[in-house]
DNA sequence: TACAGTTTATACCGAACAGTACAGAGAATC
DNA sequence: GATTCTCTGTACTGTTCGGTATAAACTGTA
């Protein structure tokens, strides 16, 4: 039969979607042989292990994105300062200034959460971990570049809540906005 | 047959928790009626408009516990300043250092948000509002209090989704303690 | 053209879903 | 004791779920 897909990489990011708008349980299989157009022969083709497969593949490519992206920049620049800011905006874009969810915080929300668990820890971990080492240089503990670290990513997700849920996307850039110039005061103290 | 709950309004704190830790798709009417220990028939005999109903019927339980609890409070207290940390420590309790999840802005994530829109931006609105009159004392202009009010509604909200995907509560509270400290910083200038 | 491997559509499975129908049990009232 | 109203268990509806089996249609190679 017609050949529709052709790399199976194309089709994550359709899936992602799906996943993000409806949630893993509520990603029927129909919802996403609709989003990308394959029908359950091709879709368990690609993935044998259904949904499971489908969505760790999700969570892999979005954490290599992330890794590539956000963390190295803030783990190997030169400039951490700028690299921070440079994060936000990177963030901002991302997430569409909360018009976009983030997948794996609503994974760690649901009740299969459980079934990722070691993924959404890892991502949320990694992220504190990449932004306090971006910090410590700038803050005058390594306690306090974890705190303020903890405080941020916690900021970012809370604002997509926010955003969400006022259906406002100008609260996220505000609350990221606010952030970010807080990290500039600190440094000129 | 045999009564076994006295009271409709008794069974809804377990509804609320099937909710909270399932979701609205997720909560199944057999996970319900495991939860409440109700039938199909008393389900339906209390809440005719089966699902919905009862998730409407917990919204406006969570609503009126915090019109009286929290937002009452921020509004009407002598004492803005100490009536904020009051918030903070009452969220802290409710929310169980993170480790129970907000329904409604799980709700404002999922699928099903629309279903309940109104009721869901009517909560953060409300939030934010009551949190920034009793702010506006103590911040320079009325956008100052506003903005500083969006930002600790969404660091509660981070704060959840933090703390649930890392699996540590403790997180939750230090997030909390670092926005609470940094509004008595700003009561000092 | 013949063949092999890959990709697809479709029919199907058992289970679970939300919701309905209804008979009957318990308690309250008279 | 009869009646009435409130509540509950059970059986059932049609639909959708994730997943499987399979055969046919396509592509590439020869």
């Amino acid at each position: 039969m017609a050949r529709i897909v052709a790399e199976k990489a194309d089709i994550i990011p359709l899936l992602a979607e799906v996943f993000r708008e409806h949630g893993y349980e509520g990603a029927s299989l129909s919802l996403i042989s609709q989003a990308t157009g394959l029908g359950k022969g091709s879709l368990y083709h690609f993935f044998p292990g259904g949904k499971e497969e489908m969505m760790t593949s999700v969570l892999a490519n979005i954490d290599h994105w992330f890794e590539t992206e956000i963390f190295q920049p803030l783990l190997t620049s030169k400039h951490p300062a700028t690299a921070i800011e440079a994060m936000f905006d990177a963030v901002r874009a991302y997430f569409a200034s909360g018009q976009r969810v983030c997948l794996v915080g609503l994974l760690g929300l649901s009740d299969s959460r459980d079934r990722f668990a070691e993924a959404i820890r890892d991502y949320f971990a990694r992220w504190v971990e990449a932004l306090a080492t971006a910090l410590r240089p700038l803050t005058a503990s390594d306690k306090d570049a974890r705190e303020q670290a903890e405080q941020s990513v916690a900021g970012i997700q809370g604002a997509i809540v926010l955003a969400r849920a006022l259906n406002a996307p100008d609260i996220f850039d505000r609350v990221l906005a606010e952030m970010k110039s807080r990290q500039a005061v600190k440094r000129q103290e």
